[in-house]
DNA sequence: CGGATTCGCGAGCACTGCTCTCGATTACGA
DNA sequence: TCGTAATCGAGAGCAGTGCTCGCGAATCCG
């Protein structure tokens, strides 16, 4: 019943029979109708009896390939979050690795231009659950890309003495540090309990604040202009970067 | 074609016919009943047929009270908003005018307790719009009743003389200023632009963590322990005070 | 009381996800 | 090489959806 994604027995990294080889581009053409579709019309229109008549096949055919819509969708959030990881880090790594600020502001730029630029794989990774459906651990692995690169900068900006500056003006609390129990187990002590605290503020924010605006609750606050809305976005950047102090 | 929320002619505030009566009553029923399907099986699986069903009417008759399901989905939003923009009122007003600080507390605390006790409707408002659909005026004014409350915490800090701590070392860039000027048009000049700015940035923070706690962006992050949760909010919610002047 | 609305209902259209069966095609081992 | 087994494509079909239309009954209002 549960079809895995691969082939039966085992996976083939590379196809070698002739029907490997079909099976293994009708599944890349499903995908990418897919994706076309989801682009054009949103995860809620993305139907596999359509994407069965663009690819000119029967409905009941694509199910040889995609175990279910649910499972189409779960490909496609695997890819989006692979999409978008990929960006950031290209993003993260241009620049060169001694100016933090100037890559915290690249992978921003680089999270909200993608958000722009793919908003219905943003609205699938990022908005609200689809019904009954509960995410796979697949995606956890491609999910964390992006979080493991803002890791990787709190952390790095550790070592180099970097201190946060500290408006609260008081340590974590107790409670809050054992609510980072799991984040803490899987992270270098170099990087402090109140640097995972605001990185995680920040990371609410910058997905709050491309959320907000990629969903329409900036209209009418802020300019619909496109350059306005990168003006403001920045300034978000510039002052987050103060907050975690090494703005 | 187009069906106003009321009956023809004019909105009877108080229904005098029998025929209104039941209009009203069966209209607040299909209402209801959509409300009970969105809060058990979210908004994707909401359907005017199963409506139907539960009132015991056949389903073309939901269209005279309904125009589609995208009307229904429209008021129940109006609802969401209203209902969640109602809890952070209440929350604002209960504690006593003087403690900001406290005021700011009541307020997230009521808007993240809500999203927790409504959920589904959470995700209708802040999540994913649905896919061709663009939210109607109707739904502009309630959607500003919380953000108006943070408006009005902030122009009480100014004028109480609260300054803004200004971790970026300067102004506002004149680009982000421009970029502001819709909501600046529409607030008293004792509210300045960068207390804007950071306001905005509190609110996309606000909105931001208690989604992705909501939509489960949170999970091997932070502790699934609803204590946990709690405690890593209220951190936030001290840190984002103290980030606005008021900690 | 009688014309004008309004209402409830059933049938129907087009669409969806998904299952099952039945040939046809392909792969692979004896 | 050949025959069995696995795979695949297609079509019919089921249950569900949003939405429309026409008809008869109920209701309102002058």
């Amino acid at each position: 019943m549960t079809q895995s994604h691969t082939t039966g027995r085992q996976a083939p990294s590379v196809p070698r029979t002739a029907r490997e080889r079909a099976r293994a581009e009708i599944t890349r053409e499903i995908l990418q109708a897919g994706r076309k579709h989801l682009a054009t019309d949103g995860a809620a229109a993305l139907s596999l009896r359509a994407i069965a008549r663009d690819l000119g096949m029967a409905s009941s055919a694509v199910y040889r390939y995609v175990a279910s819509r649910d499972d189409l969708l779960t490909r496609l959030i695997i890819d989006a979050y692979d999409s978008l990881g990929a960006a950031a880090e290209a993003a993260a790594t241009v620049p060169g690795n001694d100016d933090l600020v100037g890559r915290w502001s690249a992978i921003c730029l680089a999270v909200r231009a993608w958000a722009r630029a793919n908003p219905n794989e943003w609205a699938l990774i990022y908005g609200s659950p689809v019904p009954g459906y509960a995410a796979p651990a697949d995606t956890i692995a491609p999910a964390s890309r992006v979080s493991t690169l803002l890791i990787q900068l709190l952390a790095e900006a550790a070592v180099r003495g970097f201190r946060l500056p500290d408006p609260a003006g008081r340590e974590l609390s107790p409670a809050a540090r054992t609510a980072l129990a799991p984040v803490l187990a899987v992270l270098p002590p170099v990087v402090s309990d109140t640097a995972i605290q605001a990185g995680l503020m920040l990371w609410s924010a910058l997905l709050g604040t491309i959320s907000l605006e990629l969903f329409g609750q900036f209209d009418n606050v802020v300019s619909d202009d496109p350059v306005d809305r990168d003006a403001f976005f920045a300034e978000c950047v510039h002052r987050w970067a103060a907050q975690i102090g090494i703005g």
